[in-house]
DNA sequence: TGTTAGCACTCACTCTCTCCGAGTGCTAAT
DNA sequence: ATTAGCACTCGGAGAGAGTGAGTGCTAACA
């Protein structure tokens, strides 16, 4: 990377990302040759520019106009600030202490997560509610509500929990259902969730003997709703204030793309074991986000990885930023949910 | 009413406010005159149409435009249109046989409502997650998670259920807990919802003998999470491809003022009681939506209101279709809720 | 007396043209 | 290797002119 370019051009070239950055327009010799930290004359940069496009490192939109950096600059851009990005510790400190004012839900921690997350950054933020696989049953319960329904109630030992209802088949005796119940328990207790999910579930629908296809399709659906995923998206307007998306149908089609939830998968899907991602453009899979940039990180609950947060803005996005604050925020959020959930002493550790 | 306006001015006025609807552009005495349900001359017609701006239901862009309606027109044109405003057979077949695809769990039921709603109008759509204050208590149940909380399971007449994590206080004994369990059961069943959280459970806290404190706390939040409300919002981009819209800034604020929620009890408290309510221009008490026109509806189970649904638009929004739409969704809505949860036997009425 | 034709006037929009300036690339001097 | 100088490019802002949809008024008409 360093043989790549020498150090003037590394220099120029940040300077022309920073730049850019700033005022989404594309930087000429003159601007640059003002600044402090660039002592250079214009024809020389210009000389340097025309070298970094030949490399393509930038592109001109038209020839009379500056450069712009190409997602090949951003790039390299993102692998130099990467270890530079940290919030001072005034930030950081609010952060947490935000995040800690709201520790009654699961569901309220995870929103506001996404909220202090586009209201820091200005961009959208996504954040995955923490899913379960990883957890380990610790014991299901079947509460009766109407004759022909029950509320499954899944209790992990991470502390969370999740319900849904089923549909008890008309012909099981409430008898029945107890014995299904405990023979769930004495069976499933301890393993993880995505295990039962898999394997177990399948295996115990073979074990039922009366009504066994009913029973079947009952556990079917508690298996289905292990996989329910859910997101919380703030700040989708924000992307208005740039001038990206001053063309109203960019903007249309992004929020409509938005709505539609299937970045989410995309977006949040593959982040599992690395830490941080960061994809650039068109490194997107999704057509919609060639001009947007994504950085994810996940966040873990008692060390094991329970979901996602990600936040997403034009590939000109303030790279150090965003970075910094989704490392501060995936510290914070870590923390916050481990508390809650692994408040007591038999909630402890998953391995 | 009719007395107010003569036939011929009605008709002008209808087929200003129809057209202007469809184009969103001011309309002239030529363009009203080329229509077949309007035969008199453009001078004519220009001559009414100053008359019908003296009045108030016409304004005025600039001098040399044509007129656009006021709200008092709209006001007049919506009581005019209430009537008559039906979907055919087709349309109200697709809407309840789409809904009834999706009757696995009530919120995918909602999403499917807004998602339609907005998908059909094209506008934007709120539909609220159906509330329990009405709904009688059957029974509470407690599931111990950690040694420090408790899922407490509120299971409805109607079928419905709530579950909110307690924290229960350290000094506890599962002994204890299993009391307040069963005294809550033997007090509070048979009620509704809104007089155990209002009165019941106030006076329950007092009984309370050891632990008072922490136990009215557990009870406090379990009170505050009947009053817990949802919304699903769909369709916010739709508004983007409107004329109204096409400023940036608009949209913006828009989209914000969305995302902020408070529009949501601004919108569809006040439903109660009424069927249905269209508020027009800065009829509505936010003036975000000064520009917006907002008909809501609402909908239940059983008999019972239990939540609403509204649909937000520009003030020339197409309102017959949208009113015909509101109408038949809210009713396809309450049959497939109260499908659900009012199956079983014993879940019957409220009243 | 209500309706219509005719006419002068208004005013937002669009199109064209020009000008301006930021920016480039090349060449020659340092 | 760097820089000064210069000719050239090209998007964008701004000024005018022309267009056309629309109005309001007046006078003629049925």
């Amino acid at each position: 990377m360093t043989q790549l370019l020498d150090v003037r051009k590394m220099n120029i070239l940040r300077a022309i990302v920073d730049d850019y950055i700033l005022t989404a327009a594309p930087v000429g010799s003159r601007t640059l040759s003002k600044r402090d930290d660039i002592e250079l004359s214009p024809a020389t940069i210009r000389n340097e520019m025309s070298d970094l496009t030949e490399l393509g490192f930038l592109e001109q939109p038209h020839t009379s106009a500056g450069r712009i950096p190409s997602e090949k600059a951003y790039r390299l851009y993102v692998s130099n600030i990467m270890d530079r990005a940290k919030l001072t510790d005034d930030e950081a400190e609010y952060i947490k202490a935000h995040l800690q004012r709201r520790v009654s839900e699961v569901g309220d921690v995870i929103k506001e997560t996404a909220r202090m997350l586009s209201g820091i950054t200005k961009y959208t933020s996504i954040v995955q509610m923490p899913h379960l696989k990883n957890a380990r049953l610790k014991h299901i319960s079947l509460i009766p509500v109407t004759t022909g329904s029950a509320l499954a109630v899944v209790v992990t030992n991470s502390g969370a929990t999740n319900s849904t209802m089923l549909n008890v088949p008309s012909g099981i005796t409430s008898d029945h259902l107890e014995k299904i119940t405990s023979l769930m328990n004495e069976r499933l207790a301890g393993y993880k969730l995505v295990d039962v999910q898999k394997t177990l579930l399948p295996m115990l629908r073979e074990e039922v003997g009366e009504q066994a296809d009913s029973v079947a399709a009952m556990l079917g659906s508690l298996s289905d709703d292990i996989d329910r995923q859910d997101y919380e998206v703030v700040g989708a307007a924000n992307m208005l204030d740039y001038p990206e998306y001053s063309d109203v149908s960019k903007a249309r089609s992004f929020l409509t793309e938005l709505e539609r939830g299937e970045i989410f998968k995309e977006v949040l899907s593959d982040g599992s074991g690395v830490e941080l991602t960061v994809r650039i453009g068109t490194e997107n899979d999704n057509p919609e986000l060639k001009d947007c940039s994504v950085i994810t990180i996940c966040y873990r609950v008692g060390g094991e990885q329970v979901g996602s947060m990600a936040v997403i803005g034009p590939t000109r996005m303030d790279y150090e930023k965003v970075v910094a604050v989704l490392k501060c925020m995936s510290e914070s959020l870590s923390s916050v949910l481990s508390g809650m959930l692994l408040s007591s002493p038999d909630g402890g550790r998953n391995e």
